[in-house]
RNA sequence: GGAGAGAUGCCUGAGAGGCCGAAAGGAACAGUUUGCUAAACUGUCGUACGAGUCAAAUCGUACCGAGGGUUCGAAUCCCUCUCUCUCCGCCA
């Protein structure tokens, strides 16, 4: 949620930004004034109200006290007709400030700078590469006739007992799972992210504070007896730890990190080039979190990129790291940097991290803040990239390390899978 | 699931219709003292919104789990909800 401060003393540049999203935020942008204006003026006259009502019911007590009743019943009537004006503004007040929450909640985050225009995937912008494409031969699988060839996963068990999109890992396919989440959370843990085990199920406070509801609530699994959401990814937990947080200064930046299970729903997104591992109802994530001062957030999104850039390196997959243009961007992010890995039989990039600054745009909603030793509370920055993502990781590592022999595992992962080839 | 107790500031904890935005202690922060550490002393020590200002100062309003109600006046009385704790049952 956007800060109505900012609106207010930046209207035209707001619209301008948001213009970059593909999004014409004149009208609400106006709407919101006017509410605001119109709150303001009735949270006045009713404060002055109220003021009056008080000093009212204070010279009551000391009548009360001196025994003048008559003098205190006559200004009892006046304080009741106070009473009834000021319930009615109250109302209005009330009224004002749900319209004013239910507006500001539907404006998406301002982009930043170096966000490009754009509608479309294809108008991302490539900023880094990284490997050579590898180029396999003719007889080359792709991942899921792999993943049969070697009882590595089974999709059809998924379908059995639970549904398409929750797949059965096995043997070495469930070796290899164990081995990539121990192997993301040491090297998040050296790199100085704690280690979080958050609850998979949060409640709707939750879902609203990292942006989730009440928006894009088709996307997750609602369990309806209690009223909880599986978590399409631990952004949402770990984020809301800090809900209603006031930090000191010194402890920014905060960072941590977490393996879930995540759970998306995709609603409607079934389709083409979501065979194999491409895409998921169930799958599994190790994400790092960071909550920043304002005047480094991007510095440390910038950092953030490079460990999981870094990570790619040690798996020895070729990517490429695309700056998203605005159109391509979450509801939430100022500035998102989308690592792909480039999957060599599929002969297709694919998304296995997003990283993403979002400002105080969580953290107005989450009320996350810190404080210099001097001055009020500020909104801190949250910052989050998946690191990474494991069943695209898997597509690509069984397609580009396919030989003869079987599947060779790339060194830095050997220690934690026991094994160097899968055959 | 059954029975009972409770929810007050960063923490502990008083407060039981007006003198309470809230005692006291602790923590934290700043200063004094000190060769250093410790101790002692002094001060500061909630948040939001509104008014005000270049910015402050300052002023107003609200907030004692949440939402309603009674009253001229509610942390305090009443109702509803949520959560926590204890005991019993069940259980990885």
């Amino acid at each position: 949620m956007l800060q109505l401060q900012y609106i207010r003393d930046n209207k035209e540049e707001v619209i301008a930004r948001l213009s970059v999203k593909n999004i014409d935020a004149k009208s609400s942008i106006e709407k919101i004034l006017e509410i605001d204006s119109d709150r303001r003026k009735v949270q006045n006259e009713l404060d002055t109200l109220l003021n009056e009502a008080n000093i009212l019911a204070k010279q009551i007590g000391e009548l009360m006290k001196a025994g003048k009743k008559a003098e205190a019943e006559d200004m009892k009537n006046r304080s009741g007709a106070l009473k009834e004006t000021a319930k009615k503004l109250e109302d209005t007040l009330k009224g004002h400030e749900d319209d004013l929450q239910k507006t500001l909640v539907l404006l998406p985050n301002i982009p930043y700078k170096l966000v490009p225009k754009g509608k479309t995937p294809e108008e991302n912008e490539t900023v880094f590469t990284h490997g050579e494409i590898p180029i396999l031969p003719q007889t080359a699988q792709p991942h899921w006739d792999l993943i049969t060839k070697y009882d590595l996963i089974d999709f059809e068990l998924g379908v059995k007992i639970t549904g398409a999109g929750f797949p059965v890992y096995k043997n070495r396919g469930a070796r290899l799972q164990r081995a990539l989440i121990n192997f993301f959370l040491d090297r998040a843990t050296a790199a100085g992210y704690m280690e979080i085990q958050p609850p998979i199920l949060v409640n709707e406070a939750s879902g609203f504070g990292t942006g989730q509801l009440p928006d894009k609530e088709g996307q997750m699994y609602h369990v309806g007896v209690d009223n909880l959401y599986l978590i399409p990814t631990a952004e949402v937990p770990i984020t809301n730890l800090y809900r209603d947080v006031i930090l000191k200064a010194s402890q920014l930046p905060v960072k941590n990190c977490g393996y879930t299970p995540c759970f998306r729903r995709e609603a409607g997104a079934w389709g083409a080039h979501v065979r194999g591992l491409n895409r998921l109802h169930q799958f599994d994530k190790v994400e790092i979190v960071q909550l920043a001062h304002p005047d480094n957030s991007y510095a440390i999104l910038e950092e953030m990129r490079e460990y999981v850039a870094g990570i790619l390196k040690e798996l020895e997959l070729p990517f490429r790291i695309l700056r998203l243009c605005g159109g391509d961007m979450s509801f939430a992010s100022a500035m998102t940097y989308d690592l792909e890995v480039y999957s060599g039989a599929q002969k297709r990039w694919l998304e296995v991290s997003s990283v993403s600054n979002f400002e105080s745009f969580q953290s107005n909603r989450l009320k996350l803040r810190f404080k210099e030793a001097e001055g009020k509370p500020q909104l801190a920055h949250t910052l989050n990239g998946s690191a990474l993502a494991l069943p695209r990781i898997v597509a690509a590592l069984l397609e580009n390390n396919q030989t003869e022999n079987g599947i060779r595992i790339p060194k830095a992962l050997v220690p934690y899978t026991g094994f160097e080839m899968i055959n």
